[in-house]
DNA sequence: AGGAACGTTGACAGCGCTACCAGCAACGAC
DNA sequence: GTCGTTGCTGGTAGCGCTGTCAACGTTCCT
């Protein structure tokens, strides 16, 4: 016959609703849609679970109700500052709702992706936030048959899923490299690690614009499998110079990288941006700071996370968003290692203070 | 009557069960405790499972079995590069097996934390990673009352409520000033900022190793409230010399603010380390690349993480260890920045490459 | 006044799995 | 030959919650 478990100790709804001289679904639906109820029910059932300390036992209802309150969110890289940054705009805007968050790393392997996509679909989790436009075609599959709301991020591209939120690598890479020429500056290099599809995709504009420029060669590009670091920066810059050692300006896929070029410059006395500038990508806190202060092109990424969540939970709760394709967009934030006017050089204080000229474009979706 | 619901289409354990010739109860073992099984048994049901594409419904296990299969991970900061470097442990470690994380934020706030901690217990976790000594008495009561295995992370103390891995602060403090003492600086400023209890107890570090070498003054202690940032290091360290024009040399709470003092340097065009020195904490990839080259304080912050997931794990499946209370220790990283010996200066080339010198200490609890 | 429409409530069954115990066969000890 | 003992297997009864539907009372309309 039946087994004698320990009961658990915990106090059940139906205590709840015995408490409150309700049924145990009227309870139930205090906790789900209290506005369904009476008023008089309600009080009675919100001051009962209040004074009994009542928990709702999620395992129950999820499989009551065949569904989760899981949020899976799938990013390739826990280290990369960008990506922490995204993530607490995600846990920021999750945080108090009913949705957890389920967190995976894919390691940017796309087939890690889709076992981790096929692990999570499994649970069928409330809503799946996804990096990047580059799935493998099985994943895409799966995600196109999730019957849950989906949100691609960190880039905007053409099908999306469901809905997408971020902007176009292409087009910001684009306007770092008009921001060089504006400067005057011919020779750009380009330094790039990890290669992941969106630094790909930053390289891509960069060919782009040096080629409409006429100025594009090979071998002003140094690009690696590695991930990236400041030390990198410098051996990437350092293999740069020895290909052409005319460059005047190298723009950096990433900020840690242009921060590694920075010390690299320092090291062989070369002056920035007087021999050459150096522009990065990300606009991280250290790139105002750094001496010279650091041109980089900033992306929104806190806002990316904390919209994408919230998209996502609204379209979860059934008010789907009206615009399921958003463009954050980014800006060509112009200091010291990329001004010719050095006159507007800043005042050699500590950094921040004095606003920073920008160049602010949407990204274009092509 | 009861429902007509959509029955999810899904493969139950049932299915596999009568594939596979066997009763449910056999199947359920076979996931759970394969070697129960006669050998015949156990490659039906595996084949059964394989063919018919089984997926365990989780949330039916936690119900039936009262327990979840949930890590609950508490970290005061998703944006600190150490706590990055600490859940990749712990991601990296829990990868693969049984237990799926569940991470949430603190930031910095106990009171956060202990809510937090009500929730989580709330679903009977299979075991917690919280970070700190430093609970609210009534977090401290729920842990101990919690049935299950709990690993605090980030530093060492008395009192551990089960397992604890990390490492002295207040040692590593007074190491990296003795470095500096044997270094001859006499006059060395603090700065820190956020001054969480980890801080603090470096802060304490630093103030014993000054007062026992009678050289503690007040006014060499700049800290502030505010999280910590590479500008925020220039900020500070700006106030130092104003209160203390004559210091030899600075002791950094943390990288970032080491990184910040280095930019001021630059400058104010202050010689480091001739006219001061420069010592950090964690040592972060950057340290080694930076010009000069930053001398820091390293912590198995990577380690940590995967050691404390790799612990409870096995402490959660009944394996606990001999050793609950695990010191990592640390190693203060001599370079430039804090060298008086000029001629070992590391050559102009990217950084990296040449062995550093090191003292390592484990650090004692007390 | 009759009935439709709405808002509110409750009974019932069951979501998919596992704890508990019992049963059964095979084997060794006495 | 009988009695444990061990190893494997299965039956039964839930775990705590919610979907479905029916039923009730009230209001508003014709």
């Amino acid at each position: 016959m039946g087994r004698k478990r320990t009961k658990s100790g915990k106090i059940r709804l139906a205590e709840v609703a015995e408490l409150a001289g309700v049924s145990p679904i009227t309870a139930s639906r205090f906790f789900r849609n209290p506005e369904a109820l009476s008023v008089a029910k309600r009080t009675r059932v919100e001051s009962a679970a209040r004074e009994l300390g009542y928990v709702p036992n999620l395992a129950a209802r999820a499989l009551a109700s065949q569904r989760t309150e899981v949020i899976g969110v799938l990013i390739p890289s826990l280290t990369n500052n960008v990506f922490s940054d995204v993530l607490r705009g995600i846990y920021d805007a999750s945080e108090g709702g009913r949705y957890s968050i389920q967190l995976s790393n894919t390691r940017y392997s796309i087939l890690q992706e889709e076992k981790l996509l096929r692990l999570f679909l499994a649970q069928k989790p409330a809503g799946l936030i996804v990096t990047g436009i580059d799935q493998t075609t099985e994943s895409r599959a799966m995600l196109e048959a999730a019957d849950c709301p989906i949100v691609q991020i960190m880039e905007i591209g053409p099908n999306p899923v469901d809905m997408m939120i971020g902007f176009s690598h292409y087009d910001a890479a684009r306007a770092a490299i008009a921001h060089l020429f504006a400067q005057g500056h011919r020779k750009i290099g380009f330094v790039g690690a990890r290669m992941d599809p969106r630094v790909q995709r930053r390289l891509d504009g960069y060919v782009s614009a040096m080629k409409d420029a006429s100025l594009f060669e090979q071998r002003l590009v140094v690009t690696t499998a590695t991930p990236t670091s400041v030390t990198l920066g410098g051996t990437l810059f350092t293999d740069l110079l020895a290909r052409e050692p005319g460059i005047d300006a190298v723009f950096c896929a990433n900020d840690d990288l242009a921060l590694g070029v920075l010390f690299e410059c320092r090291r062989r006395e070369i002056a920035i941006p007087e021999q050459i500038a150096i522009v990065g990508f990300n606009d991280l806190e250290f790139m105002a700071s750094a001496v010279p202060t650091l041109t980089s092109v900033r992306t929104n990424r806190y806002e990316m996370g904390r919209t994408a969540a919230t998209m996502l939970i609204e379209a979860i709760d059934g008010r789907r968003p009206e615009q399921p394709v958003l463009d954050l967009g980014f800006k060509v934030i112009e200091r010291q290692s990329s001004s010719s006017r050095h006159s507007d050089s800043r005042p050699s204080t500590s950094g921040g203070g004095a606003p920073n000229k920008m160049v602010a474009l949407p990204s274009s979706h092509d």
